[in-house]
DNA sequence: TGTACATCAGTGAACGCGCGTTCACTGATGTAC
DNA sequence: TGTACATCAGTGAACGCGCGTTCACTGATGTAC
């Protein structure tokens, strides 16, 4: 984990709400003591978040739980905040530009939106726990803010790279708003998935390309809708356009 | 209120986790019970409910709040229902057909859109108590699929019924899909209204436009894009196959 | 290199607050004769 | 109509659990001379 490319964000992002360690032996104890309340919260949710638990689980103790985190809220903003920071660096990788040269805009979008689903489907919990304390904390709210415009803009950026045209009066805000709701439903998502009601009849494939289509369709990039080649058609598709 | 349509709701839903009460006395309890943990999570957020709290607030007694509920669940849960039933009635009556004849299907959304913003902003706090703890309970993950449901299908009826053609292979898919991530947005909205985060730059006039355009578009409702008459456009907008 | 001292890190029993829940009791409403 | 009794409704002090937090202490690491 110290040689990931994220390990920087873990050393100086986090800090703010952490007694920032002296000795290698303490910095141990903070990273088990993260590791441990996620940990937690995937397995058995937020409210399993009790201090006695996340020490026990860290093998650690009370005590040296609060030489570093002034309360039990600090810890929990910083296991989120070092989630969202994850994220943020993995959407950085994922939305580089020249991981898609060459793939039409659809296929890309679509590869996309299944990776999300996937991450939402695999850490549903720590999705969840950011989602209910954000009800509580508003600087949690603000970094699933951040993370909605870093991907707006990085999606924002490909899209104009590859060379369709646009059809829309602002393109930014049409995107912005897209990244939005399409966040917004993966939470949605993962509280469906958590509550194993019926969710959505729908499989997260059929999910993925919908909401690519959406994308195409109302940020307008005009021409991309044809490269579906993996939809399938029932009635055929004709755009209006071509 | 006991006069309101929703009354019946109220006296056949919420009862299922409720003793039924037998004097009219201890139905007026039941009443300002339910109001006052209603007011509290609209004012405090659902931290705020207490079982003192609450019963301080009715101007009741502990005592008789354990008479009427199993436990502080069971309370919740029927607030929360019982905001769903109104929600759900509400949406029957708002998306009525005969309410919008003659209205151009672009002018409906954006006023639909308008109001449920508007009811977001207005109940905030019940919107916010219920996404939290659909994370506990998915007995409530499952009133808010109801809705999303029920709007889906009422949308659908009132767009098939308005003569437009419809550009998607699945209509009724792509209607549910729009319908979740508008819902999922409008969650995601209260949170950072409560967290008075800068939230969206966007005001409440724009976002409804915007969704209105995302439903035209994903959805392909032909030649209902261009009854946009207060929509400031900026680079003249030219649909494709008009 | 060794000793003395200071600081850092870790420990876990004990405290106390808040809150959900119980329970023994009083008062109100309805019913039987 | 009046009295006796049963049931329903309401009361709030008391209980106890769980959890966050504190604190007096032990052990480990580093430093000065």
């Amino acid at each position: 984990m110290s040689t990931t490319p994220s390990a920087s964000n873990q050393q100086a992002r986090p800090l703010e709400w952490v007694k920032p360690p002296q000795q290698q032996r303490s910095q141990k104890t903070l990273a088990r003591l993260l590791d441990a309340a996620e940990g937690l919260i995937v397995e058995s949710g937020l409210d399993a978040v009790t201090v006695s638990a996340v020490t026990k689980r860290a093998g650690s103790s009370v005590g040296s739980f609060y030489a570093r985190f002034a309360d039990k809220e600090a810890l929990i903003r910083c296991v989120l905040e070092r989630f969202t920071d994850q994220a943020l660096a993995t959407a950085s990788a994922v939305l580089e530009p020249t991981r898609w040269e060459g793939v039409p805009v659809h296929d890309a979008l679509v590869a996309m939106m299944r990776f999300m689903l996937q991450v939402v489907d695999e850490r549903q919990g720590v999705v969840l726990a950011l989602l209910v304390r954000s009800a509580r904390d508003p600087e949690l709210t603000a970094l699933g803010q951040r993370l909605n415009d870093q991907i707006a803009v990085h999606l924002h950026g490909l899209i104009a790279q590859c060379g369709h045209a646009v059809d829309h009066d602002d393109a930014e805000t049409a995107i912005r708003m897209a990244v939005w709701m399409i966040l917004s439903a993966m939470q949605t998502r993962a509280l469906d998935k958590a509550g194993q009601a019926g969710a959505f009849e729908l499989d997260d494939d059929s999910i993925a390309q919908q909401m690519a289509l959406m994308i195409i369709r109302y940020v307008g990039i005009e021409g991309a809708e044809q490269a579906m080649e993996n939809v399938p058609a029932s009635g055929a598709r004709r755009a209006a356009g071509d």
